[in-house]
RNA sequence: GUGGCUGUAGCUCAGUUGGUUAGAGCACCAGAUUGUGGAUCUGGGGGUCGCCGGUUCAAGUCCGGUCAGCCACCCCA
């Protein structure tokens, strides 16, 4: 029994394990985020973990690709596990939107993976929360959007989050008017690290890797540094992309945009156009949105999206432009970890009964049977141990209500209820047990 | 993928220029208190010093590799 080998147990590289600690405030996020989406109309689906590798390439740029977690089947077919849900979606999209209809408002919670180097907040399995509304170029999709953001983060009780906003359009048509619009994607990707390394690095890059000249990154600075109020920066971009349809056309969405949020009751310190914010991914065609918190900004978006008109032409002749945005469980949870902000309960049920008389099994099951059919989850200690180290247990696990009933208490039909934070406990009749419960739980919300 | 830092008990960490049987606090278990937790006291269990190899009479300590974590680049949720 002693000589068999061992096998170290562990876990790779940026997959992990999750404690019941940290699960229970995970599957909070994943309730929140599901019940935010219902309550605009967006239902449920699900794809599958693999894809054909054909349908996954290409289409969030050479960086993802070389994310990609790929390999031949048993069947010799090459395939990748998915990299983000927006391609998965865009692919379930062309693939049954004739059964489904336009506008398709759907929500998919689901893991996505990726073969890239760890950090703290950032795994190599992790989950996305996304939403996303296909087939409809209305401004109305982009505005809800930030809507659903900014009701997925006071759901989550988060008190200090920024969205910031942009339009690639605007960047886009002044690259047109440079003759640079094949070079947009290094422009923007060289622009996405102007906080970082500052403004001549940024020109130097733009001029290394897309040719750009001096004075044309400049100009391209120029709208990237404005900063201000967001009345204020689109004044400014107004003049910067003045004489340029796109860019103009942009600058129009992002206000009508900004106003119908603020119009349908968001503050408007939580929304900031950001003119750098450009989102790494190719694929994205007009709004772009990145979520930071303000206490700890240094972990990244912790909810990013934008529009991307083209994605699903790659899988279909039919028109099927989209828009939606991702919010990232394991980072945001990260942060919220670090930020003190999540409670260390270990127990999902509130109600705790005490194992004590061996020759009363059968009543304590039933007064747990009884707690349960109102609603209350109890869980029931498995061994008659010393009652003091039955309520330790309880109190170690978060438990908010100890059932006591030994001897005594059966004798007469009653049970203690003890409130495990004040220590007090009353007697109650057996019947009267479950609404007495209740009330406490309410009395005292955890 | 590249570079830097780190890796000793479940957790946080000591461990002297390499030198007996590797320690502490917290946590855990038992008892003091045979029906009442979060306090105190007493006792107890638990360590392949991440892993593999090398140098040495001797390695937790030095060297190489490897795995993992953190940080930066890159990129991103």
């Amino acid at each position: 029994m002693n000589d068999v080998q061992r096998i170290e147990p562990r876990t790779l590289k940026g997959f992990r394990d999750h404690l019941p600690e940290t699960m229970i405030p995970r599957e909070w996020l994943i309730e929140t985020a599901r019940r935010v989406y219902r309550s605009y109309g967006f239902a449920p689906i699900d794809t599958p973990a693999l894809e054909y590798l054909e349908i996954l390439t290409g289409k969030g740029g050479e960086e993802t690709d070389k994310q990609l977690y790929k390999f031949e089947d048993h069947g010799g077919r090459w395939v990748g596990m998915r990299f983000d849900l927006t391609v998965p979606l865009a692919r379930f999209a062309a693939q049954h939107v004739g059964k489904l209809g336009t506008p398709l408002k759907a929500y998919h919670i689901a893991t996505v993976w990726r073969g890239e180097n760890t950090q703290r907040g950032r795994y190599r399995e992790f989950m996305q929360c996304d939403f996303d509304t296909l087939g409809t170029l209305a401004i109305t999709a982009d505005v809800e959007t930030v809507l659903v953001i900014h009701d997925l983060f006071e759901a989550l009780r988060i008190p200090g989050f920024t969205i910031r906003v942009n339009n690639r359009q605007v960047l886009n048509g002044l690259l047109d008017h440079f003759d640079l619009a094949d070079k947009s994607v290094a422009i923007l990707r060289a622009l996405d690290k102007l906080d970082k390394i500052g403004a001549d690095k940024v020109a130097a890059e733009m001029h290394q890797t897309a040719g750009a000249t001096a004075d044309q990154a400049g100009r391209v600075l120029q709208l990237a540094e404005l900063h201000g109020s967001n009345q204020e920066i689109l004044a400014a971009l107004d003049r910067l992309v003045a004489g340029n349809e796109k860019g103009q056309a942009g600058v129009a969405k992002l206000a009508e945009m900004l106003s119908a949020v603020v119009a349908a009751g968001v503050d408007e310190g939580r929304v900031r156009i950001s003119p750098s914010i450009t989102r790494g991914l190719d694929y994205y065609t007009g709004t772009v949105f990145e979520t930071f918190l303000d206490d700890l900004p240094g972990i990244g978006s912790v909810c990013s999206g934008g529009r991307y008109d083209n994605l699903a032409e790659l899988y279909s002749k039919q028109e099927l432009p989209g828009i939606g945005a991702s919010l990232g469980l394991d980072r945001l949870l990260a942060a919220l970890e670090e930020l003190g902000m999540v409670e260390k309960v270990q127990t999902p049920a509130p109600v705790f009964l005490a194992y004590f008389d061996v020759s009363r099994l059968h009543d304590y099951l039933r007064l747990a049977t009884a707690i349960r059919a109102a609603g209350i989850g109890v869980e029931f200690y498995p061994e008659p141990k010393k009652l003091g180290a039955q309520l330790k247990y309880a109190d170690r696990r978060g438990f908010r209500v100890a059932v006591v009933a030994g001897e005594n208490e059966w004798a007469q039909d009653q049970c203690q209820l003890k409130d495990l934070a004040s220590g007090q406990s009353t007697t109650v009749p057996l019947d009267d047990a479950p609404g007495t419960i209740a009330e406490l739980l309410k009395a005292s919300p955890a």
